[in-house]
DNA sequence: GCCGTTTTCGGCCCGACTGTTTTCAGTCG
């Protein structure tokens, strides 16, 4: 049962508890659960087999027992019985836009309708006929708008895919320069989950200040776009040539830091700092702050300044998803989040050195990849080719090795830097873990490398029990093994990532001092957020590499290190921040 | 139904928009 299937019974139930006039909080606390649900990056099964449910927020007692239910049964008797008390023609209805559960149950039994599977055709063909329009509460405009929304539903317009956070950046840019370009604005920034750096983004949010909305607005219109969604004196909607949408905030530099601060989100972030400024008699929204007893609202220009005055420090957005961000803010005990400029080093570069390799080979030469290190910054970049492919015998393998190592030393000794300080070298190699936990790699060819990253590349639906066995034989196999590459193997909108128990891998990383590694590559971003959150919490160490398999890859780090943010990861918890000495301990500690 | 550095009981985020209304209910983000 995955995230938002869950989701969807909680919304049900909810949807259900409303037209059964239920009491309006339990209504919110199942909305407010289903919506932590969706946006959860684990499973909700991942916390039910660690029995601890009621860690994920909007989740206590009542709802963890009907979750623990309806794992162990499939269903929850009670969930069931509400579902029907009400008619089921209601809930199909619930997906076209602007019918809640109210209106979808005046429908329902006014033009009585009692087949869940046919009720959106049979509103459709009621509608046409005119039927809508007389009923209480509805007219000629609505029973017009119904038509249409039913039109939109049919024709799938609805939710689209999420995309990989790296595109969705990509987008916003283009937008960004656009709108920059015509004039007129003194701030821009993204919004929503774009600027939190969630790893996959749906809608593109942009907030502009600007003291000529108008023109700014204008400006956005002309973006090349299929079709103007809204648009009005504060903002516009665009839907955009490649089908997303784009969201543009229009606000005066004075009022800015509010804005930014209420399209930033994320929703229960905002409710629990509405709930914080509330104890001190002051009532939040987009414009200001409103003082509750003289109802009158105060300015605020910067993000900082707003948090200021509810007693907080800045909270960074990556932070903003109700983890714990608010209790640490109050009591000063907000991470110091690692930054781009702090890594010094990327781990995991393919060249376009053959050997045979088992996946594909990168683009760049050696020179070249060193070369847009330098660039970048860096002290070190390890070399990472896959390991020869398998259909060889033990000896040819380390032959290659063998015969790869001093190719790679040769191009080093003739590779001109620009600066004065050489970019440093690590010969390594990402190795596959076999389905029975071996590595891809003899023995005898560990003699050619300085250490070894190694992922899973195959077999990624073996069940939990034997990915876990698997995972950490491979972890234990040999010890220039020193990083775990792309831990959980997802790629983002095709494949779910393996299944494993993450706290026993964590503790044998742990025990072995093995990094596990934040992988930049866009539809990968693996780990995920909250596992590194996590392994942050259990002092794993980490370490963040792009997969890059061109140099322009390279450029890809910042989005690791937004992942990393995200869990809470500061500059001590990632070992590509240590300078070359320190670094090179580590990495080459068993070498011997 | 959830949640807690003044609470295990008594509270519970905010506003825009729309269509149907004589002051508001429902939906959405």
């Amino acid at each position: 049962m995955t995230n938002l299937e869950i989701a969807t019974i909680l919304r049900k139930v909810a949807a259900a508890y409303l037209v059964l006039g239920e009491n309006r909080f339990r209504i919110i606390a199942y909305e407010r659960a289903a919506d932590s649900i969706e946006h959860l990056t684990s499973e909700v099964k991942d916390y039910w087999d660690d029995h601890k449910l009621e860690e994920i927020p909007g989740v206590g007692g009542g709802i963890a027992s009907n979750l623990d239910e309806l794992f162990r049964f499939g269903k929850s008797k009670h969930w069931e019985t509400v579902f029907a008390s009400v008619p089921q023609a209601i809930f199909p209805l619930l997906l076209v836009p602007g019918l809640g559960p109210k209106k979808a149950y005046q429908l329902v039994t006014t033009l009585k309708l009692k087949n869940a599977n046919t009720v959106i055709a049979d509103l459709e063909k009621a509608a046409k006929a005119g039927k809508i329009a007389p009923i209480e509460g509805f007219g000629e405009k609505s029973q017009s708008v119904i038509l249409e929304s039913i039109g939109i539903y049919k024709r799938g317009a609805i939710k689209e895919n999420r995309m990989p956070l790296p595109y969705a950046d990509q987008v916003a840019r283009e937008v960004i320069s656009y709108i920059e370009k015509g004039g007129g604005t003194e701030r821009i920034d993204v919004l929503g989950s774009l600027r939190r750096q969630v790893s996959t983004v749906g809608d593109i949010d942009i907030a502009v200040a600007t003291r000529k909305p108008e023109a700014v607005l204008e400006r956005f219109l002309t973006f090349p776009h299929q079709k103007i969604i809204d648009h009005g004196p504060r903002g516009a909607t665009l839907l955009l040539s490649n089908g997303r949408q784009a969201d543009l905030r229009v606000q005066t530099p004075e009022a800015y830091g509010a804005m930014l601060q209420y399209f930033t989100g994320s929703k229960n972030h905002n409710i629990q700092l509405r709930t914080l400024a509330l104890e001190q008699g002051k009532s939040l929204n987009e414009y200001g702050i409103k003082d509750v007893k003289t109802g009158k609202i105060k300015k605020y220009s910067t993000e900082e300044a707003f948090y200021k005055a509810v007693g907080l420090p800045m909270i960074p957005p990556e932070l903003r998803e109700d983890k714990g961000e608010i209790a640490a803010a109050k009591t000063g005990k907000l991470p110091k989040l690692v930054a781009p400029g702090d890594i010094l080093g990327d781990l995991h570069v393919h060249s376009n050195y053959d050997l045979h390799s088992s996946h594909d080979l990168g683009k760049n030469s050696v020179h070249e990849l060193l070369t847009k290190a330098e660039q970048l910054g860096y002290e070190y970049i390890g070399f990472s080719d896959h390991n020869p492919r398998a259909n060889q015998t033990a000896n040819e393998i380390v032959d290659i090795m063998k015969r790869r190592k001093d190719a790679y030393e040769t191009q080093y000794a003739s590779w001109k830097p620009t600066q004065k300080q050489r970019v440093r070298m690590f010969l390594m190699c990402e190795v596959d873990i076999l389905p029975d936990g071996g590595l891809a790699l003899p023995e005898k060819a560990f003699a050619y490398v300085d250490a070894v990253i190694v992922s899973v590349h195959s077999a990624f639906t073996q069940p939990k029990a034997q990915v876990t066995a698997r995972l950490i034989s491979a972890l234990t196999k040999h010890p220039k093994v020193r990083i775990l590459g792309h831990p959980t193997g997802r790629l983002l909108g095709s494949r779910e990532g393996v299944d494993a128990d993450w706290p026993k891998v964590f503790a044998v990383a742990k025990a072995h001092d093995i990094a596990l590694e934040i992988n930049a590559f866009p539809e990968r971003l693996d780990l995920p957020d909250t596992l590194v959150y996590d392994a942050v919490k259990d002092g794993i160490r980490l370490v963040i590499d792009t997969d890059a398999h061109a140099s322009e890859h390279m450029d890809l780090m910042q989005y690791g290190v937004s992942v990393a943010r995200r869990g809470w990861a500061q500059k001590r918890d990632i070992t590509n921040t240590l300078g070359y000495n320190d670094f090179t301990s580590w990495l080459t500690k068993n070498a011997g």
